[in-house]
DNA sequence: CATGAATGAGGGTTCATTCAT
DNA sequence: CATGAATGAACCCTCATTCAT
């Protein structure tokens, strides 16, 4: 609901509706219309985070930090798109919570960051990502990428895999053609 | 105030507040919060539009077209972060406006888009993307990119020209080392 | 509870939490929160006409009716302030219960009023309260002064037996000076 | 509506009702249904301050001080129970009020206490009250028996003068007989 | 004897909107 | 061109109460 509709927007009759009961017995499972949402967000970020860090320390011991990389990708990919609406959820209404949710929320979110400097700073120090790239700026770049794909995505799409392979690919190898050289 | 605090949290008293007239004069020169919301929209599509086509379109005749991509991203991003809280509002809001507002919006968004698909389509047809490029995915995992960047970027980040050119870089000439070459 | 914040603020919540139980088995002992109230108010009615009563009716057969006016001042004192939560919140709650509950009460506090009714007739009669006192409008000034003390008394005041015997001489003796005599 | 029902069970459509009004339309003249309450004790204490003060202050400057307690007395009454339900209300619901409202009006009531308190000194200075009364007391006993009336004075009692008259004479003279002389 | 779960009524409050002035 | 006053819908939330267990 939060996903579809916002934060704002959703009331607690919808929610009611949706778990078939009445607005009020939400009361009896949260304390109020806020902490849901911050349950909401928490449950968003720990899905694609478990998905993504599930995903990649599941490898094998010899995969090269770029097969990890790509992995971490089509991981977030297919949390994100196919499995949940907590993570839609959290990107559409991080930005219009309270501010006391989104301080206490921002940790969390910048441990799932933390684990993607960690995996890029490793590809660098193997000599897989370029010496000379900004990884901060990679990061972000990257990740609002990744992240903003629900805004686009629609099930007729290619299928995940492939677009975590193209992106992998344009990445790591550049879209840069021969026209140049 | 659309970008600071979303639509549904803004007040038609905090915009009136703002324009130093109370409430009810909004209705003078808006037929509604709604068709506020639409032309704040709007402004903000034009905004950037505006600002990434004179920017493409009024360099040299013999620039190339990996330079015609990164002024692209550049003005995209000099507009959004520096000039237009509008675009930002855009950003921000476009998700959860009301279906009809969305539905007449979205033309607008496509020309946007279409700006970008045939730069794109330029660039690859001259060589200068390689042929194996999917400009679809590139264009949208690039937009998303740089329109997220309104979600981390601060004032005491790099300057945006040099975020574009580092930007650029990667892309077109991949972030991979030669450790496996 | 109801003494400290009233009929209406107080909850079955608040309550239950006090007796260590969960709010719906006070529905175990009370078939409703007025029934609550009820007995509330006639535990505060008792609590103070059995102090004044018995304080009274043990006295030695020959003290003077002053004497016995005086011992139920300091007995009414001294249930309302020091023994009983009940009978403070049957003063602030009477006039907000609801008319039924109210209607019903009201027999119990006006034998209270007889008790006293009785002690000053009979003290009038015997000579000790001048002929020309109108003894209705002593009982509810004087009672109304000894109720009233709930509002303003802290355990920082003087001794409860040092107001009782103070407030008997002022009213037996009056407060007048010498000055125009 | 506060002195009829208190201020927990009236609610704003009563009070709309009672106004001729929708009960959101309060809020264009109230911020919040506390500060309708908090302006209502206001107005109940200053109706009766005034009442006495201006009472007391337009005596001939001939006048005993014991004609002045006096006419406070009957100005205390009369304002209470005939003209004003603001300081009803007051009494019914400053106990029950939240404790931010009652610390600001305490200020308000200790004023009040404060001008019995010049006065009943100035009557002990000249003499006309007797050295030994404990004025305090006595002011806090009075007081109470004031304020308390308005729980028990109906239409059909006495006149309020008779009742001033009767309690003054009672408070200065004492109401002891000669039967112990 | 007590609880967990839920309900229904209703309360205070917000807010876009209207309209006479 | 703008405001003061008011409305009606809707929202979040509280709470006494019920009932199966």
């Amino acid at each position: 609901m939060f996903r579809r509709k916002g934060y704002d927007k959703t009331t607690l009759k919808d929610i009611g509706a949706l778990a078939h009961i009445q607005a009020p017995a939400i009361y009896y499972y949260f304390s109020s219309k806020e902490q849901l949402l911050e349950e909401v967000l928490n449950i968003g970020i720990a899905g694609i985070h478990d998905a993504v860090r599930g995903a990649v320390d599941g490898m094998a011991a010899s995969s090269t930090h770029r097969e990890r990389v790509e992995a971490a990708i089509r991981a977030h990919l297919t949390s994100l798109l196919q499995h949940s609406d907590y993570t839609a959820a959290n990107i559409i209404n991080y930005n219009l919570a309270p501010r006391a949710i989104r301080e206490r929320h921002r940790v969390r979110r910048e441990q799932y960051a933390d684990y993607w400097r960690a995996m890029l700073q490793a590809a660098q120090a193997a000599g897989e990502i370029g010496p000379g790239v900004d990884l901060t700026l990679l990061r972000l770049f990257l990740l609002s990428a990744l992240f903003w794909t629900h805004e686009w995505y629609r099930k007729d799409h290619d299928p995940i895999e492939d677009m975590a392979a193209k992106l992998s690919t344009m990445l790591f190898d550049g879209i840069g053609g021969t026209a140049l050289e």
